[in-house]
Parts: C-alpha cells; structure tokens; sequence
DNA sequence: GCCAACGTTGGC
DNA sequence: GCCAACGTTGGC
C-alpha cells in the first residue's frame, strides 16, 4: 500500500518546472538537513509513494503538483562536497549521516493550489502543512488529505 | 525585511 | 540534562 508525502522546495531553487525538465523528469531529493525529514526518507518512503510538490516561499506558497518515489533511501552525497551548499564535515561517507531519494514528476497541476486555499478547506483540517509553526520539508499526508488536495489541483 | 516557531549547539 | 544563544524556515 503506498503512502501519501509533502515536499517542500523553494521554486526559486528547485521548482516543479524544473523537475518536469529533468532527464527522464526524475531528481534526486538532495539537501534535507533535518532528523525527522531524514528519518521519514530513510525509513518510510517507499517506490510508488505519491507526494505533492510544495512550493514555499513562494509568491503564493501552494501545491503545484505530484511526484513519486522511483528510489527509495541513499546516501547525500552533497554532504561530502566541499562546495556543495549542503556540504557538511560530520557526514562520514563510510557512515553518511543524511539520505536522500529519487523522485519522478507524476503531474503538474493545472494551477496552483495557494496555501489559504487549502487552509479555508475543511477536508483538510489537521494537515501538517497547515499547523502553525510547521517547517518539516517532508511530512507524511493522510490517504484522504491526498486525495482532497488532487481534487482542488484538477479544479479551475 | 520582520519575526515567530522550531532545531541545534555547546557551556556548565 | 538544562538552557541560553544562535541559526534556519517560511509566511507575511
């Protein structure tokens, strides 16, 4: 049974256009410093899990549209990278401290779904994107919040 | 650019 | 193990 996910990326790094031109429109997810995120790649992201595509700090923030895992946990190799931006000395190779996955463009919606859109919803009262104060760049998504949230992205 | 919320670090 | 200081996230 695959399950539901949330990335977060900054469009003005990474956006969902810039998936969709990616070879074969698969990346990998590289740069998530953060435990819990790293956990939740590690441990629970299966291939054939479906995520919707976040962007944040955005103008508006929204969901834009879904991916799914086509590779499930490895090592970031941006840690060891001196000049990478996500470079960090306490990632051993031989023990890599952050994972990483690949994830391939399922369909980019046919608008952008605002934050205060899915925010006035009630079908989705209770995600974890709309608690306040909620940061995690990976989150897990109930089956019918998915679900809901797919609906508004095929509505005009 | 501000700032609230949260995570991490390091002294003790 | 506590907690103050600092850094980051991300909406506004």
């Amino acid at each position: 049974m695959a399950k539901f996910w949330l990335v977060k990326s900054e469009p003005d790094v990474f956006s969902i256009d810039d998936l969709a031109n990616s070879p074969e429109q698969t990346t990998c997810w590289d740069g998530v410093r953060n435990y819990q995120a790293r956990n939740m790649m590690r441990d629970e992201m299966k291939v054939g899990d479906q995520v919707l595509y976040y962007h944040s700090n955005a103008k508006p923030p929204g969901v834009v549209g879904v991916c799914e895992i086509v590779r499930e946990g490895y090592p970031d190799h941006t840690a060891f990278d001196k000049n990478d931006k996500h470079y960090d000395p306490k990632s051993d190779p031989d023990n890599p401290r952050w994972i990483m996955v690949d994830v391939k463009l399922v369909e980019k919606f046919d608008r952008l779904i605002p934050l205060d859109e899915l925010k006035a919803n009630e079908q989705l009262e209770g995600m974890i994107l709309l608690r306040r104060g909620s940061r995690l760049s990976v989150q897990p998504v109930s089956a019918k919040h998915f679900r809901a949230v797919c609906k508004l992205g095929k509505s005009k």
